[in-house]
DNA sequence: CATGAATGAGTCTTCATTCAT
DNA sequence: CATGAATGAAGACTCATTCAT
């Protein structure tokens, strides 16, 4: 049929696309192995090739340079991670439940499926380049803008006020210090995979508390 | 007088003595003043020599290297807030006013008079090689041990118990989670000196209602 | 008709025959104008590629390498300049006039017309490669030739000798000579576009003053 | 002798000042040679090092960058040919001689003893970055600009005026431009290093016709 | 003790060239 | 013929560290 004949280059096309993407993937995949055992200024682009299973050349084919790929590695897991928080928010949306979901979500999906994604964010994109400094703030604000807004619907939602006109912000930023810091001491540190859950459950429990704590109305 | 002859020499020896911890002080200083302001790795030991005002031997003389820099410098940083917080539990021992005044002591005192000293303990110690990695780790257990004794006299004292065996170390996690991504969003980022204050403030209710959901008898 | 048929294919060979050479000079103009507004080493084979606005094979297709790209620039315009060179001494042939002609032709059409040949010619073409500097001298040589030549109809013609059995040799050498370093002196780096027209008059006379110093009868 | 004492540490400052001097002209001249030898872009930094028997650090604790090496290279050259020129113009003061004098200074001596310091300013620096592209027109402008000013000096010492007002800086530019071609063509191409003697005795003579015949007043 | 010149391993990055599709 | 992804050798440059003076 000459249908299938025309349409062969394009499926070529395709599968071409899609083995770029792939190696795209590939040495994303292999940097953040790296990044996350060795460090980012500890891990040569050399290494990175190798073990992408591919040469140097090649990674600067796909990224522009070192810098980004760190850049590149927490703009994914930083969209991964709003994805999962903002799918928990709608779930129960409006109450304080999303904020447990939330929680709930990030400490036994995120950190348990992805404990190195937490390293790459929360670790080493810390203190690097200005560029790099740049990102990570911005990544930051963005989740802290989310929760925030999670916060004020709750507030509207359930008829309250909280302390002052910053509240929700400086709740939001709370949040995130404490997902960070309880994701790197039980995670990283003392590698209790098992101890993340109960203590994400009195994070989360925490968390909850404190928010209300700072409202004023009932 | 052979006793002046004597003595002589003691008077140097101390001069001596004195000029060698100020010349340690004055790299310490230049190393931290670099630090925050470029970043660790954009730093090199050159223009720290040059901010101090000795030559690059002199640094190593001073110190076995630019990580033992880092170190020192963390070292110092960590201590100066393990104190600052060990007398404001001390102040009101046993009560969770103590731990009001340790937040507050941090916000107001420590974040403000040095800013710089929160930059270097919570992001330029993140993600460097594994020997800052290990010094991070330990000051931070440092830190969390210390809170959660305050933690655990505050339950003692007030006959209460907390949630879980581990509460007490998980609640000290969040707290230090707190304390570092606030004093980061609203110092480092923000720049919004006065903010600190209110913020601060919140935050320390924040964290008291936190712990405060976290006990279970009253 | 059979013939149509028949003749379908030839024209197409045509058309890609001149589709190839069109290919083949537009890939050349794109070098030229990336020669002359970077340079030959700041250039790249991707740059030109675009400009051209083909793939990078196929620039490897229509060229060896980089370096015959540049080699194939210098010959082109080497050429072109001799021709015109050729013309104006054919013009008044074997006499001072025609070496007026050739220096004017030189002045107002080849430097105003194609300011980038120049470029290309006295500037880019200078401590490349040995293959390059090769071809290099293999041009002006017979640049140097040419005029030589007419020096020499121009003494036979005239009944005059020169200084020396070198003096044509001579003369032709310190004619490209002016010729160079007026081009780029009031062209390349001046931007004097109007000035080229007075200045190149005036290295015309100067010229001409030059070989009839050299003359010996007269 | 104390006195000697007290010397010995100034003794040594010196003979430390004398060696880094050395050093800068060993590593200058390494590299020189090996420009002419190669080509500035064929010639590597590692390559330079073990020619001047330092290594590649030194070269960089000397040198800012490899193009700070040309540029100083072609700032030595320059400056020595035009200290030469300038003590030939100022021993026949004003006059034609002065000219001949300049002429045959950069034949004879600058040329046959210095026959890579030809290379490296009429070739070398041509078509390189634009930093050292600029050098090289302030280079070329200042050369131009003395020969300039001894033909002013001529003008007005035998009360003649030239074609135009700007026939001194065309007259300097077509001067220049013949001592370039002469030396590139005699020395670097043909090797014949007693050719240019007698090269540049005719080459010197062109100028001087060249000159006159520009002259209108008499 | 202080100095600062010297080292050189280690890195990032570029880019001419090739070749499977 | 055209494409453009892949290669990898080559090169510039940095900088922590050492050590003779």
């Amino acid at each position: 049929m000459p249908v299938t004949g025309a349409k062969k280059p394009a499926r070529t096309a395709l599968r071409r696309q899609r083995e770029k993407e792939q190696r795209h993937e590939t040495i994303l995949g292999a940097a953040e192995t790296l990044f996350v055992k060795k460090g980012y200024h500890q891990t040569s682009l050399e290494e990175i090739a190798e073990a992408a299973e591919v040469s140097v050349g090649t990674v600067y084919f796909y990224f522009k340079n070192k810098e980004e790929l760190l850049i590149s590695l927490m703009q994914k897991v930083g969209g991964h991670l709003r994805v999962m928080l903002q799918e928990a928010f709608l779930k129960k949306q409006g109450t304080m439940e999303g904020i447990v979901e939330a929680g709930t979500v990030f400490f036994q999906d995120f950190c348990r499926s992805h404990p190195g994604h937490a390293s790459i964010f929360f670790r080493e994109s810390g203190g690097r380049s200005a560029r790099v400094e740049t990102e990570r703030k911005r990544l930051y604000v963005k989740l802290i803008s989310d929760l925030e807004k999670a916060l004020v619907r709750v507030r509207s939602e359930t008829g309250t006020t909280y302390l002052s006109a910053g509240s929700e912000e400086l709740m939001a930023v709370c949040i995130l210090g404490i997902y960070e810091r309880v994701a790197e001491y039980y995670m990283l540190w003392h590698d209790r995979a098992d101890d993340i859950t109960e203590a994400g459950r009195e994070a989360v429990a925490f968390t909850v508390a404190g928010i209300q704590g700072l409202m004023t109305g009932r």
